[in-house]
Parts: C-alpha cells; sequence; structure tokens
DNA sequence: TTGTAAGCGTTATCAT
DNA sequence: ATGATAACGCTTACAA
C-alpha cells in the first residue's frame, strides 16, 4: 500500500516538499535541473499526485457526474461514449449514476453530490421526475449543470437536444405519406421534456395533414414492460391502427413482438416507426423505419460545454438549448 | 459554493468540531441529546461528509472503478448494470473507464488508479492487451482487482466469467445437430481468456463429432468493422461454410449484413449462432440462435466480490474462478 | 532558487 | 461527555 507522494520524492532527492511540488507543477522560480530531477524521479517511481489531497487545496476534482435513468439502453449508451471521449482528451474522471427512472434516487444522487465528489453534473432526468428543486440546490452551490436529452426547459444552463418536436412532425407525416389513416402515438411520459415535444409534433402533424387527433390513438406508455404489453396490445385490437408512431425504441419493440403474437403484419396491417439508436434497426424483421438520434454527437457537446464552464474561469454556461438534428431513415416497416 | 461541513454545524451548534464528527458517527461516548441535536442540524443543512476529506485520514473513497473495453455493446452494459446495483446498495460510486480496445489506455487509467481516487477495480480487459504487469502493480500496491468476462488466468484474485468453453462446445454441438457440415468460427482475439475458450470449445466439439478442425474455416477478427467484414465475406465467399459460430454479436450483426448483400439466406445457405445479449435476436430477420451470457449477475458477483473485500477487514479474494452458465437458446437462423 | 508553514475537512488520539 | 490537536497529501503565500 506504499504509495509515492510528494514527501517520499523531497526525501529521496533532499529536497523540501514545497519545492518538488513546485517543480512538478513547472513553476517558474524552480531551476530547470531540480526540475529535470524531480520530474524524472517521479516518472520513475510513477508518481500521481493524489487528487483528494489537491481537491482539499484547489477545490476541484477532475470528475464528472452524470445522471440518467438507464444504460440498458442504445441512445444513452451512445451517449456516455459521447460523454467519455471528451472526458479521457480532458483528463476527467466519469461517475455514473443511474436513477432507474426513480426520482427518488435521483434526489439522492444529487445529495450527495453537494460534497465535491464531482466538480459539475450532466443529467438526463428520470421519467418520475417533476420537481427540479434538487437540481437548483445544487446549482445554487456552485456546481455546474447541463442538461441533455431529457432536459428541464426552464432551467438556467445550456441543455442539448435533438429537435424532438420536429422528428415527431417528420415521423407522424412519413407515416401519412406511406398512406396511413389511423396512427397511433406510443408517447413517453408527458412529463419529459421528450415526451411532450415528440408527441406535440405528432398532432401538429396529423392536423397539417387534416386528420382530427384521437385521444385513444395517443398512449402514454410507462416504465413497465409488462404494463406497456398490455397498453399496446389493447390499441392494436380495439383501436387498429394503420400506423405507430413509437417515442422510444422499448416500445417499438414491443410493438414487434405484440404484432407477431397477435399475427399482424408489419408493413401490411400496421406501419411502424421509431425514434431508435438501435444498431440491428436494418437487420430486424422487417426492418424498422427510423428517427435516428446523434446521440453521441449530444453527449459530446453536453460534456463540452460543461468542461468549458470548467476549465475556464469566464465562461459562464449561457441558458440556451443546442439543438443537434435527428435523421429519419426509412426502412421495410413503413413501406406501402 | 459555500458547503456545511463539520465546522459549520460545530459553530452553529456551539459544539466542538471533534465532538460533532463523533455526535454524526454515533460514537458512544457521545451524549444522545447532542446526538440528536448534531443529526437534526445536519439533517436539516443536509450536510454530506467531503468524501476527500475522509480520504485523507481513512484511505478509502467508497469508490470502485470499472475497466471494459466499450460501453456500445449489451454484454457490457448488462454487466455495469449489475455492477451498478450492487454499488448503489452498499453506497459506493462507480467510476467508469473505457479502454476502446486499446492496452495503452487501459495501463494509463491503471497508472491513475494508483493515487487512491478508487478502492479497488472491476476490469474486463482489452483485447490488445497481452502484458497484464501493469495489473500486477495496482494489486501491489493494495488495490484490490477482479476480473470478470475477459480476465487474466494465472493472476491471484477472484475472475468472473461464463462457461465460455463449454458454451462454445454446445454452440458448435448444435449446429452439427442441425446438419452442418462446414462450420466457420468468428473468434475474438486468441489472446483473451474468452477468445481462446470459446475456440477451444468450437474445436473440441468437432472433433468429438468425428470432424477435422480446419484452419481456414476459423477467423479471427479484429476490432475494425471494416477490416471484419472484409474477412467474412472472402470466408463466405472462399470457404462456403454453411455453419457460423460467432464468438461476439457484432460478427454475427456482420454476418448477417454480408450474407443479405451476398445473397445467401440464413438459416438455408447458412446457419449462424452467436453469442450475443442482443435484447432484438428474436426479431431479427431470421431470428437469432443465441448463447446467451448472465451478464448482469456477472457485473453482480464480480462487484459483490469486490465489495465484500473493501468491507470485511479479515476477508480476502480468493485465487478461484466463479463461472456462470450461459444458456442456449435456438432460433430460426439454426433451423433445419 | 529553495524552504517554512498554514490550511483544506475529516478522523482519531489524548486530555480535560 | 466534550474538546484540543495532530495528521492525511497537497498547494501556496511568504520567508530565507
Amino acid at each position: 500500500m506504499e504509495s509515492v507522494n510528494i514527501k517520499k520524492l523531497a526525501q529521496l532527492l533532499n529536497l523540501s516538499i514545497a519545492t518538488v511540488s513546485k517543480a512538478l507543477r513547472d513553476s517558474y522560480d524552480i531551476s530547470q535541473e531540480t526540475k529535470d530531477r524531480v520530474m524524472a524521479l517521479a516518472k520513475e517511481l510513477n508518481y500521481q499526485p493524489n487528487p483528494h489531497a489537491s481537491f482539499l487545496r484547489k477545490q476541484n476534482s477532475k470528475t464528472i457526474a452524470v445522471i440518467i435513468p438507464e444504460i440498458a439502453n442504445n441512445y444513452f449508451t451512445l451517449a456516455i461514449n459521447g460523454i467519455e471521449s471528451v472526458a479521457q482528451e480532458k483528463g476527467y474522471h466519469v461517475i455514473i449514476y443511474l436513477s432507474h427512472e426513480d426520482y427518488n434516487r435521483e434526489l439522492a444522487f444529487t445529495r450527495l453530490l453537494t460534497s465535491g465528489r464531482a466538480d459539475g453534473v450532466l443529467i438526463s432526468v428520470s421519467s418520475t421526475t417533476t420537481d427540479y428543486t434538487h437540481l437548483h440546490d445544487l446549482q445554487n452551490k456552485g456546481l455546474p449543470i447541463v442538461f441533455f436529452d431529457r432536459v428541464c426547459e426552464n432551467f438556467n444552463t445550456v441543455k442539448v437536444t435533438t429537435d424532438d418536436y420536429q422528428s415527431g412532425y417528420l415521423a407522424t407525416s412519413h407515416l401519412i405519406d406511406q398512406g396511413c389513416k389511423r396512427i397511433a402515438h406510443l408517447a413517453i411520459s408527458q412529463s419529459l421534456s421528450i415526451g411532450n415535444k415528440r408527441a406535440k409534433g405528432y398532432i401538429q402533424a396529423l392536423q397539417d395533414n387534416g386528420f382530427t387527433p384521437d385521444e385513444s390513438l395517443l398512449i402514454e406508455c410507462t416504465n413497465n414492460e409488462e404494463q406497456d404489453a398490455t397498453l399496446i396490445k389493447e390499441l392494436l385490437q380495439q383501436q387498429k391502427p394503420d400506423g405507430i408512431f413509437a417515442a422510444v425504441e422499448r416500445y417499438a419493440i414491443a410493438s414487434y413482438e405484440l404484432c407477431e403474437s397477435l399475427g399482424l403484419n408489419i408493413p401490411e396491417d400496421v406501419k411502424v416507426i421509431s425514434f431508435s439508436n438501435l444498431q440491428t434497426a436494418s437487420l430486424l424483421n422487417p426492418s424498422l423505419s427510423t428517427i435516428t438520434q446523434p446521440a453521441f454527437e449530444i453527449g459530446r457537446e453536453a460534456a463540452a460545454m460543461l468542461l468549458k464552464k470548467l476549465e475556464k474561469k469566464n465562461f459562464q454556461l449561457p441558458d440556451e438549448s443546442i439543438v443537434i438534428q435527428s435523421k429519419l431513415i426509412t426502412r421495410k416497416s413503413t413501406m406501402r
């Protein structure tokens, strides 16, 4: 357990602790010779500064916290990849917290974060979160927060999202173009920014094309697979939609499974399109038309903004939304 | 940024710092009344002990590091879920490091970890890692290490895996049972424990069934999608296998894509089976037969062992392999 | 150019 | 039962 610390280096080199510390930080008033000696030994012994001790002095931990609802999800996985890529570039460490769509866990994490464990927070809020004071509290403590994907609209900071409204509009329009007359929307929690926007895009597209939105075709799904299956099954049996626009991948997958078990053919009986980052979308039976989100870029951008705030003394996180567009990729599931 | 610390609590309560500290830790020699007052105020002000300061004294950070090759991968995603579930139970924080299958990054992470940022390490090694001294160094510094999935066999610690050899054997036997005569194996790096074992299972199954393993049918794939596509394309065109056993999901997906582009039918022309945790395996065209790994449980078990070591003074990580079985799930891709 | 010493927030030892 | 104090490893005025 004996670790190499500054004290040890100082002893071995017959220098004071202060001199070693300054030499390591390449300070002006240390002779080049001393610096070289210190650096050489530090390298030889693989000296790593103790981050906890530096935190105590400098009040930064070179760590960011990422709070997400779940991780077994291609979207968040890609976003983490993006986040990690900039964190690694800048020498930051990434702590992951999974809220499992549970407000209380999210709350507990934010409480823990008031103690200096991380210098900033990236968050995509849980679907059961309706109150944002825990996040305001964090911000008030001086912890910079950047939202991505599931954002809090009226929060004074950067929010990175995709164009959810337009994409919802586009997906629905695409179904209309393909001849659908009864289009259902499997929506994600309407208390979520993305849920709301995607649904609004859906409704507007219907209206713009002369359809009257039908409440019984807009299903707000849950976080429970069984419950969702029941809802979707009822929808398919009772409302008999000829098009489904799924707000998230999971609902599209459930739809595929239920269509199979009910003997419905995609796309003949029902056409399906979904927000999705599934790698295998094109290999499904039938291949799935998707709104593919720039998840990696969203993660990168959010992390880049947060780290800019942490690194640049004078930079303040602006109160703005950064929108990175999704792409509509049509495949067989929506073919005429 | 003004944070609540012990000092502040002490001032407000007109107590000494020492008393407050002890009261918070529910020490024997503090009166119940004082404890109550301290606790009440701590709760009211949402006092959170500074983890960096405690580290300096106690030498533990309540943090574990997870080093994995990639995250856009259903297996690792599920494993993280398992790891996080026990970490959350025990109040530990999880830092994620992605080696991107690059030994040098893995090395850099382990160097960083010598400084106390984490109390222990869970690792699944990169496919380019052949030397394990960086990990031995970590262990020698007193950092407990637990391997999962891609383990180092001769390393004195716990290794949690699935039964890779038996599963490779099983997958291959299944293809034989389904009538395949020329079975190819798309192997992952043979320097990886899992790559080696899965391939050995494949070879043994062939031999036990009267086939002579053919080197040109055992393709060691890479980490580069294009290169893999070339390799698999050549395999399909030149060797014309009638069965493919893919060691990882990615190779199965590539096989599907290439069969499609080459006009080969699965399972009529080629049957395919793969190690995979794809949620959509049953929805693929055709549905994919898989060896499904208990990824969540593997993550849970690995984390549980590590945390046991961290929490129990007298517990030493045994030098043993914990094997949790995979399941063969047959679907259309291997139908006769 | 180098060294001394204080202090970051905690915990633990030893007094009181 | 409570308090004073040193120490953890590091940074940084300030002194030499």
